[in-house]
DNA sequence: TCGCAATCAATCATTTTCGAGCATATTTGA
DNA sequence: TCAAATATGCTCGAAAATGATTGATTGCGA
């Protein structure tokens, strides 16, 4: 039996009887666990099934879940470094702003400072950051925005401009070499008070950000002090980035310097 | 079965039946109370449906059925009840306000009503109303303060001073027979900011708060309309009540008129 | 407010499964 | 035929899933 036709009968197996076992499949086209293994993987990257600890099941099965989630989870590990890395430029004392983002959030989740003070405008945030006693939590009111859970508008704007914080984090849909950018005007208006708001201000973003544009620009690279990221730029980028712009450029290895 | 097989039937069973407890989820798919408990876990992270203690209920029951739980209806009775009587004061199009507190809290808990913005300085309800498509969420922002889940301070209370609702409810943790008090100054002083700026300001306290005076006095009665609360006053009680206010007072059967 | 019972989170040990690396076998193309 | 590329199988340490245990929380009634 050739790869190719024992991988495609293991796909309409598996999507007939929308389950199977590893050493069910290995059994069933004489090969070996490994070999299952490998076809399985190559058959969930073609997005015809999915793998599960033991087996796969057909995609439908494993389809409860919200998609956003999904591709929450796949990012999550760049983003769990790029909030350990983030953390570490906190010092005691400080006053700290976490914008609204999935890496914010992030941020907060890994929280261990003491000692400072946290304002956010991000409810799931301020619900993570609810339970540490340890910390002074301010949040920055306004209209709520479901989407990204965020509140915004005039008085979230107006409050910044009467607060004054040590760094701000910032999140950003999109990078690219003149700024940071986001979809929605209502939110790029808060994150635009947040910067003036700040004596630092610390983009967290991975790499997969760089190059892509939304809608509306946040802050041009002059108004930023630091881009904290999941890991270095290729060397093309890299040396356009240090071409173009003053701006820190960290990440958890050492070609970012 | 594999895991996220398992989790996918969790899913779908919470979906379909709207509540199932932790034994009862062991039990039928051969697992042990640990793992349902992860599955669970996961599957509130995801926002497939929510956790209770004992179980888990489908994400729209937790919004606003109350007989999720039969045990916790007749504990939270008297706050359940309440609650149910001040959503009927609620009318499309209006603005509410929500006092940081428990009977609030329950009163966001039960909301069914489309078309209308809610205004609060509690964490919990703004979570508890977020997921809710259908009203507008506006946050008063502020200090947190853990002890209560409310954000209070200056913050709250000019922006307040710029807001104007419909009605606002208010919970306490003294009624007397001058007015309702608090044990904590700032937020005393924000619940006078929300007197001030609604039109109807509803007291919700259960009988047993009657007599008890707190540290701070927020309102005394002619700033309040209404007095929601579980059950009629003792006669005694009832008479000089109808001497000395002008507030209306509403119970859950015929005696409060 | 207190105590009791139920429930939970955190942790550990065990079992199963996986993945990376390596060696072997097979195919491909000159 | 040979060499390179590809496919396969095996091994072993790592990771995942599970169930049991324990101390902490929570809910609830007195």
């Amino acid at each position: 039996m050739f790869a190719d036709e024992r991988k495609a009968r293991i796909a309409q197996h598996v999507l007939v009887h929308k389950r199977a076992t590893v050493s069910e499949l290995a059994q069933m086209f004489q090969a070996s666990e490994s070999t299952i293994r490998r076809d399985l993987q190559e058959l969930e990257e073609q997005g015809v099934l999915h793998r599960t600890h033991g087996g796969a099941v057909a995609k439908e099965v494993a389809a409860f879940e919200p998609t956003w989630s999904e591709k929450r989870i796949q990012n999550q590990d760049a983003k769990t470094r790029i909030a350990a890395l983030a953390l570490e430029l906190v010092r005691p004392g400080q006053v700290l702003l976490l914008d609204a983002g999935t890496t914010t959030y992030e941020i907060a989740r890994q929280w261990r400072h003491e000692g400072v003070t946290v304002v956010t405008n991000s409810l799931d945030i301020a619900s993570e950051l609810s339970s540490r006693r340890e910390l002074d939590l301010v949040m920055l009111g306004g209209q709520f925005r479901a989407k990204t859970g965020a509140f915004v508008g005039p008085f979230a704007e107006r409050m910044l401009g009467e607060l004054h914080v040590d760094i701000a984090f910032l999140g950003a849909n999109g990078v690219d070499f003149r700024g940071i950018t986001t979809p929605n005007p209502q939110e790029a208006a808060v994150k635009r008070a947040m910067v003036t708001s700040a004596d630092r201000v610390v983009v967290v973003a991975d790499r997969t950000k760089l190059h892509q544009t939304a809608f509306v620009r946040v802050a041009t690279w002059d108004e930023i002090d630091m881009w904290v990221s999941d890991g270095p730029l290729p060397d093309g980028e890299w040396r356009q980035w240090q071409a173009e712009t003053e701006v820190e450029f960290i990440c958890d290895n050492e070609h970012g310097g």
